[in-house]
Order: structure tokens, then sequence, then C-alpha cells
DNA sequence: TATTGTTATACTCTATAACTATA
DNA sequence: TATAGTTATAGAGTATAACAATA
């Protein structure tokens, strides 16, 4: 049986290219992680505790979109890896709050490294007006729909 | 211990906003698919189908960018639902072809509209011009790295 | 009671590889 | 031997909910 109503294709959407790239450009990005053992989502997590002493589990789910049982999973393995730290609040009993170790600190610029060759790669080509020209378009939105979180996958 | 070393913050890259944007216009559409439920990859495969009277497996692994082994558990999801059938090759008995059920096509044109809805949600407010501009950035990196795949999550 | 974090369960997608049947 | 498809296993991420300890 055949199409009776013909729709309009896939790639009539602009989500449908945007898809298209993103994806390689996380991919990329995340092949070149794995050759040091991180996911993106590890990345992203020792990015944010770079810039910080030490952050509670539940700010960096908030800051990362995920939920607090991921964020402990995530803590986990980087936690074997040697690379973050969980130290308990001297006050609040239920609380703690995840820092970098020096090893994880030492990482983090490598792995910056990466993220900036990578970019470059899909984007280097652009004129700087492009590429400003295209950010406007995305902030447009993040704007628009009030998104606020890390983008992890 | 504290950041000695200052980098550039993940919102440097072009990459990141992308990622952002386009994991929002993801997770959008995978909540209206799943009211019907229907997931982002499922939606893909229906989609496939929809313009061909069947497919092998092994076309769809490759216009998916998925494993064969990710596409039976796929077909199989979709079969338990009634919406894809399995029909075995009359001369080769290796093969297979997947196809829509009535209930399956019926349900496209459906799941369609949702796409060109949230589609319109996020990239709707721009102009003609603005949208034609974005869409010729992103396949300019598209034919520049030959990305070919549909993307699916 | 509310909050912090952990744990358990389940599902989707991914990747690799072993496996069956057929060519 | 090679190919088509299935199955098994494991890992990463997501979501929900139950849970312990503390406030």
């Amino acid at each position: 049986m055949r199409s009776n109503q013909p729709l309009s294709p896939l790639t009539a959407h602009l989500g449908y290219w945007m898809r298209l790239v993103s994806n390689h450009v996380s991919h990329g990005f995340a092949r070149k992680l794995a050759e040091r053992d991180v996911t993106v989502a590890e990345w992203v997590m020792l990015r944010q505790l770079y810039d910080e002493d030490a952050l509670a589990p539940s700010r960096l789910a908030e800051r990362m979109g995920m939920t607090r049982g991921a964020i402990t999973k995530l803590a986990d393995r980087l936690i074997a890896k040697a690379l973050v730290v969980r130290i308990d609040h001297p006050d609040d009993g239920r609380a703690q709050t995840l820092a970098l170790t020096k090893q994880g600190r030492r990482l983090v610029p490598t792995l910056a490294a990466l993220a900036d060759e990578n970019d470059a790669a899909f984007f280097g080509h652009f004129t700087p007006e492009e590429r400003s020209r295209i950010e406007q378009f995305l902030k447009a939105i993040v704007d628009r729909h009030g998104l606020t979180d890390v983008p992890v996958s």
C-alpha cells in the first residue's frame, strides 16, 4: 500500500538540519573525549567545577538539566576515575559538595583544547560575521524560550 | 584549590548554542510524540517507510545511522504496536522488508503535523530570509563534512 | 514536613560481537 | 565465505519513585 497523502519531507524542517549538524558536532567531540576516557556529560561537570571551588550536586543538577540521581551516577564515575571528590558539608549533615581533584583540575584545560579544536573543525571556516549572525539567531531562540540548562548530550 | 588557568567559557563555542537549541527542539518534539506513544527514532522509521512500499532493515540502518541490531529492536517495538510488519523476501530466504500497516500509514500524517507544529514553535517567528540563511549555513556544514544519516536522537 | 542525596527500576539508544540461516 | 538479520551484553543517559538522614 502506497502513500495517498504526500507529506513535506523531513528535510523541510530547520530542526532537521540543526539536529543533523548538532549531533555530528557532539559526536565528533564525544569521540575526541573518549580517547581521554571522558564522556560529554562528564566533561560538562568537570568544566562547571573548574570555575568554582566546589558545587553541591543539586546545583549541578539544575545547571546541567539533569536529575539528582543522574548527577550521583555521573559523580560516582568521576570519583572512580579520581577526577572528583565528595566533601561533606561542615554544618548541614545532609549536604555535600563536589570538587575537582588535582588530577581533575590538570585535565580540564586539555579537554578544553579538544572542545576548541572540535568547534573550529565545524565552524572555523566561516567568517566571524557569519558565525556571529548564527550565534545571534540561536541566542534569540534561547531567550524567547528561556532555555538555561547546559546541554549535556 | 582554584583555577590558575582561566579558560574560554563553554558559551564561547557555536556548538554549545547549537546543541542547546537543537536539544530543546528535539525534546519538545519528543514530548509531543510521547503523547502518541512514539519516540523520535520510531517516528523517523515510520516516516522513512511512508515514502516507500517497503524497506530492508539494512537499508534503514544505513539511512538512519543506526546498527542493524538497533533497527531490529526498533522494528520489534513498532510491530508490537501494530504500526509495522515484517515481510519475508520471496526469493532470498535471509532477506526481509519492513512496511507500514494500515494503522501505521494512517498515523504518519498526524505525527508529521506535530513535526510541523514543533518546527514552527521554534523557528516560525523568523522571516523566510532568516530561515533560509540559517539553512544554507547548516547545509554548507553538511556538505563539507559529507553528513548523510537522518538524525534520530 | 521539607530537603539532600542515594538507590532501585525501567526504558531508549549505542556499540560490539556472537549467532543462525541462507547464499 | 559472505551476507541478512537476530540476540546478548554492556554502557550512557533519562525519568520516576522510594528511601535514609537531617533540618
